[in-house]
DNA sequence: CGCCCCATGTAAACTGTTACATGATTTC
DNA sequence: GAAATCATGTAACAGTTTACATGGGGCG
């Protein structure tokens, strides 16, 4: 039994703490939310849904419609979701290309490299627009709302700053390239 | 030639840009800076340089003191870094596991969750006191000190919203569990 | 001579992406 | 009956991590 399972293992769990899913919910409700701080694909998540299931933190149900698979958490399930939050240290890896590229922006011509800052800027506000999009629709205020707002929050805030950092760094380009 | 290298191999091109380095100069050089968007291991390294040699990208010179091999950029790899800066865009994909885990705190206690949201202001402080330790360094003024001072205004502001996120969070957790 | 740092590699395991493949039900 | 959407899987490949493995050279 339980197990040990990556971080995506830990986020099917956690998703499945709502309540009981098929593997095909659960690859949509991923997009709308998590997959912002930890994408998925179903490729990778129905065979870890068979994993789970082997390792009893998780158990099928009755079967749904057209050959869907209802899974639930079992208690032991329940019990390592919280095990991974209270006991372990989240990684502290982070991946960004689009950071990465800039310290080799000093290799474009001035317009070049302002062309790259302007993109940062675009994306940055499409991001910012999509996260105040979520965050102006009403939800019932519950401790997995609560939650769900606070990561939100880290988003915008995030965003914010990054935009404002693009604006900054245009500015300064373009002041040098004139 | 000119085969396709995925983005380490497009960073280490990038890094070779400044002038000829061994693996072993390489790997440390990353770690000091450019690990913060894009880390990478000796392990890692080693295979990728032999690859991008094949590829006619870099070039290996006169061997240095105990066994270390000394590489330099080909005409074709500064060609190569530069239209990866101009014609590809940057992936979109973030993997941030202690923001994902934000969306499971509703199934802890409300202290345990208090707990984690202390941890993360603690991180996100010491990120802060890191990138203002390396900001303080002087420097020449050039392209590519400027390029890397870019990278780090992005560093030092998203930690500096991590931090004002975090406050405000444990903030509304704790008026909450009174 | 032993320890530490320089320096390079390989192998196995794990994680993640892209492409392939298939079938059921609803909607037009 | 054709197209879209629901629904699940496998296979091949690419990228990453961790562990294993080895040797050179300087310093006390």
């Amino acid at each position: 039994m339980s197990r040990l399972t990556g971080t995506l293992g830990h986020a099917l769990l956690g998703v499945l703490a709502e309540g009981p899913r098929t593997g095909y919910a659960l690859v949509r409700h991923l997009a709308q939310s998590i997959a912002y701080t930890w994408p998925a694909s179903h490729s990778q998540v129905y065979p870890e849904l068979a994993r789970l299931r082997e390792a009893g933190l998780i158990r099928e149900r009755a079967a749904a419609p057209r050959g869907g698979r209802v899974y639930e958490l079992t208690d032991a399930g329940l019990e390592e979701v919280r095990r991974w939050l209270r006991e372990t240290e989240p990684s502290r890896t982070v991946r960004d290309e689009s950071a990465l590229r800039l310290f080799f922006l000093w290799l474009l011509e001035p317009d070049e490299a302002a062309d790259y800052l302007h993109g940062e800027a675009e994306r940055a506000r499409a991001t910012l627009a999509e996260f105040q999009r979520i965050a102006a629709q009403e939800d019932p205020d519950t401790p997995k709302t609560r939650a769900y707002r606070t990561a939100l929050d880290l988003g915008l805030r995030s965003a914010r700053a990054r935009l404002a950092w693009a604006e900054d760094a245009l500015r300064a380009s373009g002041r040098r390239s004139r």
